[in-house]
DNA sequence: CGCCAGGGCCTCA
DNA sequence: TGAGGCCATGGC
């Protein structure tokens, strides 16, 4: 596939480096980029993750992962054990946690229905709905969790995604979650890895350069694909 | 101090 | 179905 989004895929490849997402701790260690998860613990982190970074910063996440881990409670048997205010409690860095310590049990409450073994064995479509379906899981998080915890191709859009794509011209920014997505689908290989990197690579590019205000156009690794580019 | 951060739910028209 | 309000901490 030669498009323009493979083109930009490429140039920020070549400017970023692989990223290794989705972050995992490993060892009880610190959350690290290590190519995403590799037993089913981990692919149960990245969902909680999932739920976590809605909408909040992933340093806040780390903290709140270590709260958790601290307490042993990175599973789902303990996770719906324990009642929302301790969960509260030790996810509170992560922000919204009154919502999210309700996710939480909901979307281990699931886990313990579908093992992620089942899960895995579902098709993209149907296992996609079926996320949707829980509670507190919504387009981003359900497609965050298809690619990176059940390693499903799929395209992820956020607010970068929307924000990067809407500068270079590929869409309006009132397009919706689908239309971000289908162009996606469209316009990249449907595989995995690149995937994952490229959504990874969309998020460190929105960081460095193309920030909300005051993107900094000048040193911008993809400045001459740019409708935006002054 | 205000803004932003790897969204989603609920309400109301 | 789409816009608007709400959730909440921490970094800068």
């Amino acid at each position: 596939m030669n498009t323009k989004l493979v083109k930009i895929f490429n140039e920020l490849f070549a400017s970023y480096g692989p990223q290794g997402w989705w972050p995992t701790t490993r060892d009880n260690s610190y959350p690290e980029y290590l190519g995403g998860p590799i037993n089913d613990d981990e692919r149960f982190e990245v969902m909680i993750g999932a739920i976590l970074t809605q909408n909040t910063s992933w340093k806040n996440v780390e903290k709140a992962i270590l709260n958790l881990i601290k307490e042993k409670a990175l599973n789902p048997k303990k996770i719906i054990d324990l009642d929302d205010k301790k969960i509260g409690e030790l996810i509170k860095p992560a922000g919204y946690f009154n919502q999210k310590a309700k996710k939480l049990k909901i979307l281990s409450e699931f886990v313990i229905n579908n093992p992620i073994e089942e899960l895995k064995k579902l098709e993209t479509d149907k296992l996609r709905i079926k996320l949707l379906n829980v509670h507190g899981v919504g387009p981003e998080t359900a497609d965050s969790i298809l690619l990176y915890a059940l390693s499903k191709p799929i395209p992820i859009v956020d607010a970068y995604t929307k924000r990067i794509f809407t500068r270079i011209g590929f869409l309006d920014e009132k397009e919706d979650y689908n239309q971000f997505q289908e162009f996606q689908i469209n316009n990249f290989p449907n595989e995995c890895y690149n995937l994952e990197e490229l959504h990874a690579l969309l998020v460190e590019h929105a960081k460095q350069y193309c920030t909300k205000n005051n993107p900094d156009c000048w040193m911008c690794p993809i400045y001459k694909e740019c409708e935006r580019n002054f």
